[in-house]
DNA sequence: AATTAGCAGTCGAGAGAGGAGAGTGCTAAC
DNA sequence: GTTAGCACTCTCCTCTCTCGACTGCTAATT
């Protein structure tokens, strides 16, 4: 994947996307010499830039015009001028402190955070609950011939309802109690829901409850499964990449369905930090960029955070911000 | 406010609007005559414009176009051409049996739905959570010498939280329980957060319960508080409007500003419907209208749904599909 | 073989001119 | 009050032209 480029090539392929990222306005060969390379001619840069554009980095608008990254470019970029040691995490990190007062606030509002941080559209997903273990799932008696099922898990309560009681027997609730609990206690949300319960016969008479149990668990699951918030959408009127009426439809389109955007999200197996830019590996984000995190609280999985928005991107920033982000939410303990 | 026109004023008036709202052109003099005042000349046609036009109800793009309405017309539109009689409930109705199975789905839908019949920005927007009210407070005890707090109100059972109790004492959450009871039961929301609780001094044991329970309270309220969804942004592209780059970045800006979407969609006392047509009012809805109404279940207000979209909006389908879908939630009774 | 200066060639952006078409306002007649 | 007729205005489109920005190529240089 990672063709080798001479250094000069390296050099000149930085250059041209940096200035680009910053003017958005096709470089050209006197551009990269006068800021980049003073030290060699416009003509011997003009070659690499011929040669680089036959290998697919550069884009000519046309033949009288400067050069454009191609989607190949920015990918190179991302993978090899960005370390780690350039992101400014201390920078960032007074920036969150001057604007948060507590890091439960962060977490709280982190899709908001992100877009201001970085100034481009945010997203915030919620990983689906397939881990979430059961701690507990009880009875409580409303005294009117109902009880409320409460099920209690490692991240608190998740859902609530009342049933009909079948009987009213003084100890029905507590037998109930302790079966439910020795039932589903211990156990993740997709374990429950992919096994199937045969209860003993005599225990029939809970055949009920543990049905409405179950139902409960399938309900908050689907209702949970990876919900997805879009913050800062506008942002990308910041940009001039907006004065393109297509731009702004296929970015306003693809903000919009959810659906795609959480595949995009998802799909790279356990890649702590993933860029999707332009239409490559059929994306679908032609012009566009979707950098994402996973984050994690007290070691699991939580959700991830992404950032969508011109394939020219502000890279560094973006990394930036959601590197400090995750390292913060993760450090996190209540 | 609704001034006098002359029956034949307002023909032309209504024909205008209803014309433009289909073409999205300057509608000429002989548009009108040709499919909607064939029994009377052009020259009159024109006449009549030119005297809406100075009482500002239509704008002149420039000398040699047609006219297009203003605020004033939409607005005029609205109050005296939309007649109950004319919104196709049935139609709806129909619509919505054939996409969705149960009432339960289109109220959870509800914001989708909207977009999708109407084929607008749809937003919802869950009211205030004061007149909400207090049926219990509970502690159940989860045996590690901590209890959760549940807070069980009219509409399930809102918020969850562990707290450590103070004390193993046998019978302390029985008693808690008891008090919290009393305390709590039956008053609203904000008549609790809004008095100031005093103890009598020998239940000071129970002074941090109360203190978390309140706390809780109002961190619910806080969380609720006038939460608002957006579905289908891109829909505007669906409409000619889009061409202009100004007439998006407004609309995805006002999209983007909940605030602002807030207050527009509740400042208005107990009208059931309202609607808010471009600047009018200051708004600052230029080029757009908002359409908003409030739905109940079981008598009580639990949130708006609108949509907002084009100046220019098919405002009988709009109306037709709000003021049905109210009517359907209202009747809801799960 | 790599680099460079010089130059011709290409293309887009923008300005200006001109013509067609749409729709109006006005006037005079009914 | 209504109408036909007509002159007038203004936008939109197309065509043409020029200017300027860059490039690619060639031939000379190191």
């Amino acid at each position: 994947m990672d063709e080798k480029l001479t250094e000069r090539k390296k050099r000149v392929l930085q250059a041209l996307v940096d200035s680009y990222i910053s003017s958005v306005e096709p470089i050209s060969s006197s551009d990269i010499q006068k800021r980049y390379l003073p030290e060699v001619s416009t003509a011997t840069i003009r070659s690499e830039l011929s040669h680089l554009e036959e290998m697919g980095y550069l884009i000519q608008p046309h033949v009288s015009a400067g050069r454009v990254p191609s989607s190949k470019a920015y990918r190179y970029y991302v993978d090899n001028f960005i370390i780690d040691e350039d992101i400014d995490l201390d920078a960032m990190k007074e920036y969150l402190n001057r604007k948060y007062d507590s890091v439960a606030e962060i977490v709280k509002d982190g899709a908001k955070i992100v877009s201001d941080a970085t100034n481009y559209t945010s997203l915030l997903m919620i990983s689906s609950s397939d881990t979430l273990t059961i701690k507990d799932v009880k009875l409580v008696d409303m005294y009117d011939g109902s009880a409320l099922v409460l099920i209690i898990t490692d991240s608190g309560v998740i859902k609530d309802k009342e049933i009909k009681l079948p009987t009213s027997e003084e100890n029905y609730i507590e037998s109930a109690n302790t079966l439910l609990g020795k039932c589903f206690a211990g156990r993740t949300l997709s374990q429950i829901l992919s096994t199937h319960v045969d209860l003993d016969s005599e225990l029939k008479a809970f055949k009920q409850i543990f049905e409405d149990v179950i139902d409960l668990l399938g309900e908050y699951k689907k209702s949970r499964e990876g919900q997805l918030y879009v913050e800062g959408a506008d942002k990308i009127f910041d940009y001039p990449e907006s004065k393109n009426y297509d731009n702004v439809k296929n970015f306003m389109t693809i903000v919009g369905r959810k659906e795609k955007l959480k595949e995009l999200m998802s799909d790279d197996g356990n890649i702590e930090f993933s860029v999707k830019i332009g239409a490559e590996e059929g994306a679908g984000l032609e012009n566009m960029a979707l950098v994402s995190a996973k984050y994690h609280i007290k070691g699991r999985e939580v959700g991830q955070l992404g950032v969508i928005g011109p394939e020219r991107m502000d890279y560094k920033k973006v990394l930036s911000v959601l590197k400090h982000l995750s390292k913060l939410i993760d450090k996190l303990d209540d």
